[in-house]
DNA sequence: CTGAAAGCGCTTACAG
DNA sequence: CTGAAAGCGCTTACAG
């Protein structure tokens, strides 16, 4: 392997001038710029970027870190960041935590050890306070995630209201008992798209029912299992509003196990608009979340803050549909 | 940011002793040993990865080259990798190449400059040639997609064997016409589903007719199309074997779309066995190829290399079974 | 068991 | 416009 050494011994200047062609930067002679060019090529140099991020202090890493790649919806968000990055000279290290706090930490240390030049979290499972100890080793941004107070930036949709949508679609339908999958209660996605479902029966004049409430994972197995419970309830729900389309789908299996007619019999809703809820039958209506441009979005955030940027805003808000297909 | 000099001095030690207890190498008297692990704590002392990667002129890192993260089979692919190299203290950099060549050839060049210790492949779209020229520079894995001659290590299944098994299946359950629609032609994987097919429909004295053969691109619309012009054909398919699920969906679609029953009046099969075929009404036949594990093995195949085993088998074939469900 | 010294391959003020 | 020198933060033979 050839060093910038090498090339400046053939090209007959110095290292610094070297660096200087390869950086583009300073003066340099036309001539001697042809000439280190021409010893560069015959060398088959290519200047090494460990040695360069060692000098710069930079590492041109960005982390993402995610529960599960192997699930779509990350796979757009990710397919989003990383467009984005190579865009700008960055690669994206992909870190699966499965949700586990510890590994979460373990990977927010990267940071720390200088590994990447930022991180882009898609999930919170560690306080707030224990990830904002990392912020002064470098910039941190949320995507589809986000804090209560603002403290960290991060690119969302309005959960509050793409929930309210859904509800209020289902209440002018007629519908009045309204079951709702949710996700993990800890999650603030989740207590918003509640909030939303709460809300909106409620300015309806509709008594919201504990019993109509479940939590569960995201899984098309726990929509399954969830809607099942539903579905045997004294006054059973005729439709379901499940919190992403993996439990949507597993709703509706559950829905068509018992004999029952979708939208007919029962309706339901999904949220994000996944590819699965195309192909599902019969298609579901849900929430078109914009994943891919929130991958955009927030790697464009964080490539800002790291150009010494300052946020004006720390939440940017993306508009979010309720797309209407034949499950409702 | 403290350094490693930081630490010495607080414990009263050299640089040279510090970095032995960083890296458990060398004797260390243990009350040295003790001042050192303090002085760390003490200052929050976090390793440059930056300076060691230089020195030790390596990078934990792996670039793994996919064509596009957002597709649920190289979600499981990329998930299998990342658990093998994240439990080796290796990172993974993804890299959407989006099936172009050149961005193929810009990823590849990470390896040169020392950015990446290793890269691992999922889709050859350049010159063998070519990619070869960057072996010198650190080991190279074919995961899924491998090539002729075996010059490559590769992870893979025996595309001829599981074709022939699904052609067999159709065949035995009565069909002689039986559509295939592949994946790209240049691909040697979709050769090798083809000449399986083939061949056992020439096994069977069943003569293979060019109609019934269409080239798409793995997706559910590609699919549709091919599966459309199949339909109206004179002679037309009582069965329709598509190279991938997401293209055996866009099959189902098209014959559900003529008013057409699965399997009674079109048998569909798929290859993969990814979610998806366990989510269409009815649930599709599918080749079940272990995704995962093709991700976890050629991960463990490149973890070998890069600790200088030299590899006996350059191919490493697991099995792929044909899972049979409703569409057959 | 411990330290001084060299070196990994670049970049960047600083002089000239 | 160009070069000598220092330095990024580690690791690793080599002496002792």
């Amino acid at each position: 392997m050839p060093t910038i050494l090498d090339v400046a011994e053939r090209a007959g200047v110095s290292r610094s001038t070297v660096s200087r062609v390869l950086t583009n930067s300073g003066r340099v002679d036309p001539e001697t710029k042809q000439k280190v060019l021409a010893a560069m090529k015959e060398l088959n140099y290519q200047p090494s970027q460990v040695a360069r991020n060692l000098r710069r202090q930079e590492t041109k890493l960005i982390a993402v870190l995610i529960s599960c790649i192997s699930n779509p919806f990350f796979g757009s968000l990710v397919q989003g960041m990383e467009e984005v990055a190579a865009r700008k000279g960055y690669h994206v290290i992909l870190c699966n935590t499965g949700e586990d706090p510890i590994r979460q930490m373990e990977y927010l240390q990267m940071l720390e050890k200088k590994q990447v030049d930022g991180v882009i979290l898609t999930a919170l499972r560690n306080s707030l306070d224990e990830v904002k100890a990392y912020l002064k080793y470098g910039p941190i941004v949320l995507a589809s995630e986000y804090v209560e107070d603002d403290s960290l930036p991060a690119v969302v949709i309005d959960n509050i209201k793409a929930a309210e949508r859904v509800t209020e679609h289902l209440i002018l339908k007629g519908h009045k008992r309204i079951g709702f999958i949710n996700g993990p209660e800890h999650s603030i996605l989740c207590r918003d798209r509640q909030k939303g479902y709460i809300q909106t029966l409620e300015k309806y004049k509709i008594p919201a029912s504990h019993d109509l409430i479940r939590y569960s994972d995201f899984t098309i197995e726990g929509g399954f299992t969830c809607a099942k419970q539903l579905l045997v309830l004294e006054e059973k729900p005729s439709a379901i509003f499940a919190a992403n389309d993996d439990m949507a789908v597993g709703v509706m299996q559950a829905v068509q196990e018992q004999g029952l007619r979708i939208p007919q019999d029962v309706s339901v809703v999904g949220f994000d608009n996944i590819q699965i809820s195309r192909v599902v039958q019969p298609n579901l209506t849900t929430i078109d979340q914009p994943i891919f441009q929130i991958g955009v979005k927030s790697m464009e955030l964080l490539m800002s803050c790291l150009e010494g940027n300052v946020l004006e805003d720390k939440r940017i808000v993306l508009e979010a549909n309720l797309c209407i297909r034949e499950s409702t």
